[in-house]
DNA sequence: TCAATAGTGTCTTTGAGACAATATGAC
DNA sequence: GTCATATTGTCTCAAAGACACTATTGA
């Protein structure tokens, strides 16, 4: 194989052409989710959880002084993959936090500078293991609460299907900002085949198409939750069962019934012999992830 | 926003100076499924499926002769989903099948050529619709029957976690190469943390790394079948509830029962009035895609 | 009649969801 | 005791799975 590769060098250049083409640059974008309490104000009160997405200042153009998602440009030397492992540790210091790629986006002008198409990721970190080090290397970087939420919904029968409209907020906001931006989600069916699309309707203020990035990793987040053990990336090492279910309602935005949520996990976490104390109310079991042979 | 970009140019420029750094060819390879009957030798039996994956004979180096994904790079003009639709078309001439983004690829040194990222797409597309126009600008195009199956499980118990490592093997087959690859896929679980990863063991005779890609859309297929609607894009517009059932079987790769299918897929198919006829058995009820409000 | 597939009924088991009842620590 | 949360038990309902039975065609 090998030696028939090199055997015909003229056809092996000939391919090379490709090379001449125009090339775009390729860059990884991280979307990073945590979740953090909400300052609570009264006092022996559970704090209330919200999830947070790690968001950057931009010092230079284009959307200079604009929030984006942290991230860059993937070097020769590397995969997208190892790319965003990178940019990971570069913003948060984690080696190893849970990372999964999401898409690649690529509409001619989504860079005003040049053609670049962009590999989104999702990561996952315990807030407990971070200290965002704001002004890291001179950029500012903070945590947005996330809120994507159903606004509206527009049910259409066609000729030959129907079409589903689903327009929805996303709202990110922090001390220093507050942007809403709107999307709408149309989901068509045409005979046998169902197609979905999700496009901006209305900008907020986030840098290039940071904002659809994250809309569709909170989506990808909220589907995954329910059939995997995502949610075990978002937690400390020891954990009340209470603090779990938090995570899981957050996410989903939803309430869930305390007694079904823990039979559900169950088999996926263990007891440890600690308590949480001095609460101002009873004391809670602290739980690890269970470590047994169970995948899923 | 627009008047800010423009107001200094100088740092414009600055930041311009991305393109000055080595990019890549971003190319687009297709992963396109069918079903196809398989020769059946017994008269008046239903005919068995198999799941088909298209492959092409490469012209021109590397892999010259080898069978590779079709695929093509991607134009500034274009995003790589678009390119994704130009592709399929130029390949099959059919401009809506399902199409559906798997994951990005960049391993340095996946092609031997140059730096390049390679975007996989998987399409679906209905076997009645399509005349492989073998030879259509001059390369060879074959389906291929695929078969991707677990051969060895190993658990283990690690000091804080466990490690699960999967052999499979994916066998390509058609009328003129028949070749396997084998595959590891290695589930960790190490403390809160869950990381997989699918490596080539022995690499088969296909091209770059698409023997990874084609491994990664079965499972996706596999996946994604049983919580959404995706195979009725394998199907004709009219199918009888076996030739459905056959589909879900050959692709979940197991048997299933009839009355049990049945229920679960009643909502999303509607009766219609033509039957089968001249089979040498009981004639079967034709059924088309429910086109209702339902959206799964 | 038989071979082969089409189509339906029902029992069991499993799991999701709703709700109620009891327990415990700080104050 | 009260407040707020922790923890467990049980009932219902729906879906999944297993299995058995009947129906219809061509030969």
């Amino acid at each position: 194989m090998q030696s028939s590769r090199e055997q015909t060098e003229a056809e092996f250049l000939k391919s090379y052409d490709a090379s001449r083409y125009e090339r775009p640059s390729v860059a990884v974008d991280m979307v990073i989710f945590t979740i953090l309490d909400r300052p609570q104000p009264n006092y022996r009160k559970l704090p209330e959880k919200d999830l947070c997405v790690l968001l950057i200042k931009r010092g230079g153009h284009p959307f200079k002084d604009h929030w984006a998602l942290p991230g860059g440009f993937v070097q020769p030397t590397e995969s997208p993959d190892q790319a965003a492992v990178r940019e990971l540790a570069e913003e948060t210091g984690l080696e190893n936090a849970y990372l999964e790629q999401l898409y690649t986006w690529g509409d001619p002008g989504r860079d005003p500078r040049t053609w670049v198409i962009s590999c989104s990721y999702m990561a996952l970190i315990d807030a407990s293991r971070i200290k965002l080090a704001a002004g890291d290397d001179a950029v500012d970087a903070r945590w947005f609460r996330v809120s994507k939420k159903l606004k509206q919904e527009k049910r259409k029968l066609t000729r030959n299907g129907s079409v589903l409209k689903q327009k929805y907020s996303l709202l990110l906001s922090s001390e220093e900002l507050t942007t809403e931006t709107q999307l709408e989600k149309t989901i068509t069916k045409h005979g046998r085949r169902q197609t979905e699309e999700e496009q901006i309707l209305v900008p907020g203020e986030l840098a290039f198409d940071h904002a659809r990035m994250i809309s569709y990793a909170v989506d990808r987040l909220r589907n995954k939750i329910d059939y995997t053990d995502l949610a075990f990336n978002l937690m400390p090492e020891y954990f009340t069962l209470t603090q779990l279910q938090q995570v899981y309602e957050t996410i989903l935005d939803c309430e869930l019934l305390k007694a079904n949520f823990r039979r559900k996990i169950e088999n996926k976490v263990v007891e440890t012999d600690s308590f949480t104390a001095g609460d101002g109310y009873r004391p809670s079991q602290l739980f690890k992830r269970s470590v047994g042979l169970q995948y899923s």
